[in-house]
DNA sequence: GCGTCCAGGTCTACC
DNA sequence: GGTAGACCTGGACGC
């Protein structure tokens, strides 16, 4: 009986604080992608500039969140107020505003990134249309790696399928500020399903096995993002390669630090966009693209990933390409 | 309708 | 160390 796993108590305890942002910061943009990325679920709610979320950090604990931005770009502020099942020590309230802050990117600092798109013909597109907006991360670090292997050998609309399925039969829900949310599922639900039935009812095929077997190591204590976001880039990416079902595309979508996550379509974009041309192999060309992207852009280059993604329509348009039907 | 092909990687066996 | 082949399965496509 899924439904009986899936139940959350209702988080009815309030916290509120307010955080401060690195100017130029645009709430919008950043929790609202142009691309349709949400930020932590794809069931969160979007309303008047408000937006309601949920997440379950890596200890287990869930909270709602209901997250509002005020002042300006250039003076930006978000007021957060935050549910849980039961009230929060004042450590913990701290530990939360800092999980939010580092969430939602508030303290980082896009200065030098601005200032190389002054001499990047292409960074300067991208920042004159996406002005302000942050790369975000989350605090649970199960969802990335389910994302990233939907990912895997899929068409879009498959992966979109069994991440919706995913979801469906196996997500959270949790209720708050008079709203539900539906979460992605936790990796102890997943852990205790059998591979036959997240095969049927998900389809996920080989992934099946693959997922259970990431969620057991989670449970076993796999390394938190902030962990990971701790060790060296490549301490990271090693480590993430060490679950099965885990290469090195994967371990780029899921670090904190700031990779290349080029597979066979963002492959095809970066080639017409640097190169000018469509590959013939596109899974060829993935090494080159990674080293230009490096020499170009060095620890930024994650930044434009990122905003290349969100600003398709916008390129395709500026550059004259066809970037959108590939 | 039906058959065929292949997808936004990864792993393994084999050379 | 490099590389071919298998891996699930649903949806697109041609007939």
């Amino acid at each position: 009986m899924g439904w009986i796993l899936n139940l959350v108590p209702d988080l009815q305890f309030l916290t509120a604080f307010s955080l401060n942002a690195v100017p130029p910061y645009s709430f919008r943009l950043t929790v609202r992608k142009p691309a349709g990325w949400s930020l932590l679920t794809p069931h969160e709610i979007f309303k008047d500039d408000t937006l309601w979320t949920a997440m379950r950090v890596q200890s287990g604990e869930a909270f709602g969140l209901k997250l509002r931005p005020t002042g300006t770009l250039n003076e930006p502020h978000i007021d957060c107020a935050v549910f849980s099942s039961e009230t929060l020590t004042a450590y913990k309230k701290r530990d939360l505003s800092d999980a939010v802050a580092w969430m939602l990117g508030l303290n980082e600092d896009l200065r030098e990134f601005y200032c190389l798109a002054e001499s990047d013909s292409l960074l300067r597109v991208l920042v004159k249309d996406l002005y302000g907006m942050r790369r975000t991360k989350r605090p649970d670090i199960f969802p990335m790696l389910v994302l990233a292997v939907t990912l895997q050998m899929a068409p879009i609309k498959r992966s979109d399928q069994m991440m919706d399925l995913l979801i469906k039969n196996y997500g959270e829900k949790m209720k708050f500020d008079g709203k539900e949310i539906l979460c992605w599922p936790s990796p102890d639900t997943i852990a205790r399903t059998s591979v036959r039935e997240l095969e049927e009812k998900c389809k996920l095929g080989y992934r099946a096995r693959v997922l259970k077997g990431i969620a057991k190591n989670i449970q076993q204590g796999f390394p938190t993002l902030r962990e990971l976001e701790k060790m060296t880039p490549e301490a990271a990416k090693a480590k993430l390669m060490e679950l099965k079902g885990i290469g090195e595309y994967s371990a780029d979508i899921v670090s904190p630090h700031p990779g290349f996550a080029v597979d066979v379509w963002s492959a095809k974009i970066f080639s017409l966009l640097l190169f000018g041309e469509k590959p013939d192999s596109p899974r060829d060309i993935i090494p080159r693209l990674k080293k230009t992207a490096e020499e170009r852009w060095g620890g930024w280059r994650g930044y434009v990933f990122t905003y290349v993604l969100n600003d398709l329509n916008n390129l395709s348009k500026t550059f004259n390409l066809d970037l959108t039907s590939l």
